[in-house]
DNA sequence: TAAAAACCTGACCAAATAGTCAGGATTCAG
DNA sequence: CTGAATCCTGACTATTTGGTCAGGTTTTTA
């Protein structure tokens, strides 16, 4: 079994920060390209503006970037769900966390790519972390749902499939960006897309809970701003 | 620009149909593992239980196969959308398409992988195909579906908005099948694991039309049998 | 059954690519 | 200012892999 994913400790001097930064920022978007396998050193060190061989200087390996732009992005993903509470209104709760996803995905859709390819090709690198910490998160905020349907504040609905449902949901702006574009006939996913998008998955899944009466556009607009 | 993708047409001998279709089967499934850079001729070919040489034999490329393997792929997906008519009632129109895209789903997730990764890439080869015949495709039934919300059949729901959001549900579930199978403990998904989720997406998808009532469970128990 | 067509193979090649390394350039601590 | 640490480079290697080809084997056809 693989030694768990952790982050790097962010030590060295301050040019190691600033390349390895540099470096992750540009793996980000050429692993979104191409996955692991379509991602050559060459690539990634021209989208960073360096040589090959100083990227092998800071990352011993291309595995070893690939699993830094990894944990940075389940950290990414592992914020958000805080107000998932017993004791919240299931309607705010629900449509805070909606939100927020749908947010991070316009923001960082080559996040969410990099995420996608992984998980669709047997999450080599990650398949513990979604048995272990995903997991229990996930038990966790689904006993809190039930809560809420014993006692009767949202419609009956699997926790777990909802939450599964959710991330289908938001994550698809990103992950089929291209076929998205090529059925609302856009070049790229603007600002409106994004808004009239969460407007219509927050309406779709608060009504999945029983808890209707449309989104009104106006929340919308005022937290996503054009992209 | 790059030529439609277009199915083989059928010719050849007994043994060249024979060979032709057991490369197509395996190379799915290698594809389907790794993607189209992570899967190599080798590999297909063992898959298939032929010598590298003679893969080639039958297809001069890897792209070629890969091709033929979308090809099949996009004949499948596009079947199924026949009932959704303006004359048709909504509820049972849709439940059928959902249904039908979920069994499809079930039955051949290794042809969703693909799908999902070429689209995930940028759909180098099949842009053609998502920006024409699709994008066709769907401005027709969203029309349909228009009708419907303009007659107070259903509630207003953006459809092209509505399709994508079908698709992200009923996907996710062999896209993402490692995922879903950590989330719920399980090693794999059978059967009934499948009639939950259609279930599950049957009931937020119909709800979000306003369309209410749960979907009784045994509706789904009847025509998805066991894995 | 014999010629032709179709099928199959192993050896080979060229290109792509991850990773190494010796040594030079720059930066930093004291 | 100087020595040490850090940073950077270009040339090189080993391996993987898609694709070719000459020639052998099997199947089909007439």
């Amino acid at each position: 079994m693989r030694a768990a994913l952790q982050d790097r400790e962010p030590g060295g001097g301050r040019i190691r920060q600033q390349q390895e930064a540099a470096i992750l920022e540009a793996a980000e978007r050429v692993f979104a390209r191409g996955g692991f396998q379509g991602a050559t050193m060459v690539d990634i060190a021209q989208e960073a503006g360096l040589s090959k061989s100083n990227v092998h200087y800071y990352f011993g390996t291309k595995a070893d970037i690939y699993r830094a732009v990894l944990a940075n992005i389940l950290r990414l993903w592992l914020a958000e769900t805080d107000r998932i509470t017993p004791g919240a209104d299931p309607r705010e709760a629900l449509s805070h966390y909606i939100r927020a996803k749908m947010r991070l995905t316009a923001e960082r859709p080559e996040a969410s790519r990099v995420f996608a390819n992984e998980v669709l090709h047997g999450a080599p690198e990650i398949g513990d972390f979604l048995r272990g910490t995903l997991r229990r998160l996930v038990a966790e905020k689904a006993a809190v749902i039930e809560g809420w349907i014993e006692r009767g504040r949202i419609a009956a609905v699997d926790p777990v499939h909802l939450f599964i449902s959710l991330w289908a949901l938001t994550q698809t702006y990103a992950d089929f960006e291209v076929q998205v574009c090529a059925l609302l006939g856009r070049p790229a996913l603007g600002g409106a897309d994004y808004r009239r998008a969460t407007a219509h998955v927050l309406n779709l899944l608060l009504r999945g809970c029983g808890l209707d009466g449309g989104v009104v556009s106006e929340d919308v607009r005022k937290e996503m701003p054009d992209a």
